[in-house]
DNA sequence: AGGTCTAAATGAATCGTTTCAATTTATGTG
DNA sequence: CACATAAATTGAAACGATTCATTTAGACCT
């Protein structure tokens, strides 16, 4: 059932080379022949396959991308980025979610090893980077995406985390706001961590005190449920200005206080989010927040992945880091 | 530099098809072995190539899904409920997408073919099956996603679209409304076709004009650019109701039209979206939508995948099909 | 010790493509 | 027409894991 190129050699009365040749240098092949071949493969169905091709060559065509969510239209954005520019160089790019979950990470991260990959992009969960360490000294270039590379061993494309956590609790403050909540988490995932020290960097500057929530994740469902929270609260100690780490939490989080009869955003509560995704803007609320380059974080990623391939000698290693910037709207504007 | 089976086996002192076995039926091999060998492949670092696998085996343990556009929110539950369902019979996805552009969803779909994944989920762009016949008669088990196999030749899993729209008319006519707007397109997609069949079908029957407005696609900006259009009509001779084929479109046309000084929503015009994505609830004006079961049709078209590889004799082919629901929020609430 | 049966280990063959040195055919030149 | 050179074609070897028919080792019994 399968044909081969054998099979396609015997229709055609050519060897295998001359088919391998049509398929991959024309230029080989005299005009003659190759219609002879490439009419034997339409008429038999042949399609090459992949597997030997790579096992031959060594190496794929495909480039790996791990993020933590998909649903969460930053990583949406920064794969259509990656999508872009890996396929002006011929590479496509499989992704794939780890769901804010380690083991699934290591399971996909093998996965792609196994695949034998071009490269790995990768938005890491942790700071544990020991099992990426080990599959790039393997022989797969690894280049981690949204998340720099402390000490300089990976190629990275971030965006300066600390400075944004920075500038959202700077424009809450300037806005006259006096009790600062940070909501977000797991603060292990390190751009959380940095956005919080950020946070209280700014806070600290302008001697205000700075609340820290820390959620389980970064979803809709786990603002609305903070917010609750908020408005269990006797309405002094509630905060009146909230840092959400991410802009999904942040829309959870106004889709509850929105509809809460004590609470005017942004007079009561002000809110600032995180990434500026395309839905930020037509938010119930229209949301502030810090806005990354995404889709140029993406085809940035690949961009240097094909760099540390490309040298003979030591692959060169870069750290990309963008500044965030401040987007003001309604959720903070009186 | 790249470590085979080989280096392993001589390293351990056994054979090839030793290693093999510890790697694949464990209890085929003593104990002792057992360890001999793995502590060899942790020493060299080795990992199991896969293309070498796949070679031999056959086919691959990944399924291939291929979607319009992972940036609506829509496609990526989708592509998260394949993947949960991929998870439990032990395959991974790999998905792409096909950007609503014809040349990139051949491109993937072969792409997918020559990697002899264990089967392709695909939302096709048209109704032009040929290509995808071709593939799914080579051999390859495809599944339709989001579109509805008219002739049963195929499995699929879609949503009743016709029902869908006409749910949506039919609520706008029984708000009251009167000059009722259909937007969305390229027309082309058959699940937009078919939404907009169900909206003429609810206008016809209730006597009420329906005005077409074809757009080049799906998104917030081209819901912005529709919603200038309709701004810069005279007041009498804009509709009173819209119905945007998916919600990146009506919440683009939300935006613009929240901020008009002479539209109040839902009285001078009210909307309903499609698909209910998460932010549908958090809009500006909170959205009226059809929600479709985005998760359970992800997963489903992994079951009909498998259930079609099963079979010894001619493959099962089955078209799951389920109904849409009405979730009434403010842009048609009074 | 000899014989039987099971468990463990072996290694050549295989999957399908690409590569490349060697060979054949075509083309051009004096 | 012969010869040099370029172009086209050939086919065996290689990539690395898995399979499976055989062989070898081990356990148990009389």
């Amino acid at each position: 059932m399968p044909v081969s190129v054998r099979d396609v050699a015997r229709k055609a009365g050519v060897s295998v080379g001359t088919v391998s040749n049509v398929l991959n240098s024309p230029d080989k092949v005299s005009k003659k022949t190759a219609e002879l071949v490439q009419e034997a493969i339409d008429s038999l169905g042949f399609v090459r396959n992949d597997a030997a091709r790579q096992l031959r060559a060594g190496k794929s065509r495909s480039i790996g991308l791990v993020v933590l969510d998909v649903r969460n239209p930053f990583f949406a954005e920064v794969a259509r980025g990656t999508e872009e520019a890996a396929g002006e160089h011929g590479l496509s790019v499989l992704f794939a979610n780890s769901d804010e979950n380690s083991e699934r990470e290591n399971n996909l991260l093998a996965l792609f090893e196994e695949q034998r990959v071009a490269g790995i992009l990768v938005s890491p969960l942790t700071s544990n980077l020991s099992e990426i360490s080990r599959i790039r000294d393997r022989g797969t270039p690894v280049v981690l995406v949204d998340r720099k590379s402390k000490n300089k061993t990976f190629s990275s494309v971030s965006v300066d985390d600390v400075a944004g956590g920075n500038l959202a609790v700077e424009h809450l403050i300037d806005s006259g706001k006096k009790r600062i909540m940070f909501a977000g988490g797991p603060l292990e995932i390190e751009q959380i961590a940095d956005r919080l020290k950020g946070a209280q960097k700014a806070a600290e500057k302008k001697g205000v005190k700075l609340e820290v929530a820390e959620t389980k994740n970064l979803t809709v469902l786990e603002g609305r449920a903070l917010a609750e929270q908020i408005l269990a609260r006797p309405k002094n100690l509630r905060p009146d200005g909230i840092f959400a780490a991410n802009d999904l939490l942040a829309l959870g989080i106004i889709q509850v206080l929105v509809v809460a009869p004590d609470v005017s955003i942004p007079k009561d509560i002000a809110l600032v989010g995180y990434d500026d995704i395309s839905f930020a803007g037509s938010a119930l609320v229209s949301l502030t927040s810090i806005r990354q380059p995404s889709l140029l974080i993406g085809a940035q990623a690949v961009e240097l992945l094909i760099e540390e391939t490309k040298g003979d000698g030591a692959p060169r290693r870069r750290q990309v880091v963008f500044q965030p910037e401040l987007v003001v709207r309604d959720s903070t504007r009186k």
